[in-house]
DNA sequence: CTTTGTGCAAAGGCTTTGCATGCTT
DNA sequence: AAGCATGCAAAGCCTTTGCACAAAG
């Protein structure tokens, strides 16, 4: 009851999908709208992407649900927009730690690489004494295309 | 009617009161608790720090409209925190665009001042056609008090 | 008397939780 | 049958808004 390679797996080679992760149908679902889209958008923006484009109907309930699974498997990356939501998209290969220069009105991303501040940060907050450092480094602005519009 | 220095101003001689503000009873309740105080606060910190100490009845929503009041008079500063909420502290004379070392616990902060990335976010920014730059650098940590509790 | 400040209750935006239903295995 | 996936409704935070009343000028 299952021929192989039918519906586990991921059938349809989503990127994300390391190898021989199963993914729920609605899991595939959002991962087909962040396919190929490298911008940064909300829970909500997903949700109405689904949605509207009538496959298949898909409550904002389970978009959190898969997202905040999806973001825990690494699967997609996550940032912070400019009034508190939190926006996601599919990991990029992109590798090491960088952040992003973000369109506040599209979501367009430029990865952001800042070796410097890295560093300094780290050792900065060492000599305070503080422990457990993160940081979060957020450049918003208009992107090219948006300020055309 | 109204003797000089009596209830105009800021009799109390708040900090960041530049001169000849005119303060209601309210803002200056707040302008106290600030006061002395250089850790970052929530909103709701501020209510609970006011009606607790007796002094006298204040409501959330003042609080909020308060510091929306102080901060674009820019007389406090605000930063988000880890999970989202603004909080807010009296505005450093410190000179400058700077961010701050944040502790995640009790909100104490260092000042902290990235050149580096000061300027190359910008130019970044710019190389890359985005317009009406904006960015938020947050480094969050354990202050050494915190630790130790 | 006009303007401004305040509080309470309600609403709003984003996100999570509880609970019942439905698939999947 | 056992367990996970889903959706809906409700609740939770943080913050803002509407409205009526009080205070200030």
């Amino acid at each position: 009851m299952n021929e192989p390679g039918h519906d586990d797996d991921d059938g349809e080679r989503l990127a994300g999908a390391p190898r021989g992760r199963r993914r729920t149908v609605r899991q595939r679902a959002v991962l087909a709208t962040l396919t190929g889209d490298d911008r940064f958008r909300s829970a909500q923006q997903i949700y109405l992407d689904l949605n509207l484009r009538g496959s298949e109907r898909i409550g904002l309930t389970t978009i959190y649900r898969v997202l905040n699974t999806l973001a825990v498997q690494q699967v997609v990356e996550s940032q912070r927009a400019e009034h508190g939501e939190t926006l996601y998209r599919l990991r990029s290969d992109d590798p090491g730690h960088h952040h992003h220069l973000l369109c506040r009105h599209c979501g367009r991303a430029v990865p952001y690489h800042p070796h410097d501040l890295e560093r300094d940060a780290i050792r900065f907050a060492a000599s305070h004494g503080f422990a457990d450092i993160t940081h979060h480094i957020d450049v918003y602005g208009t992107c090219p295309q948006c300020q055309a519009r």
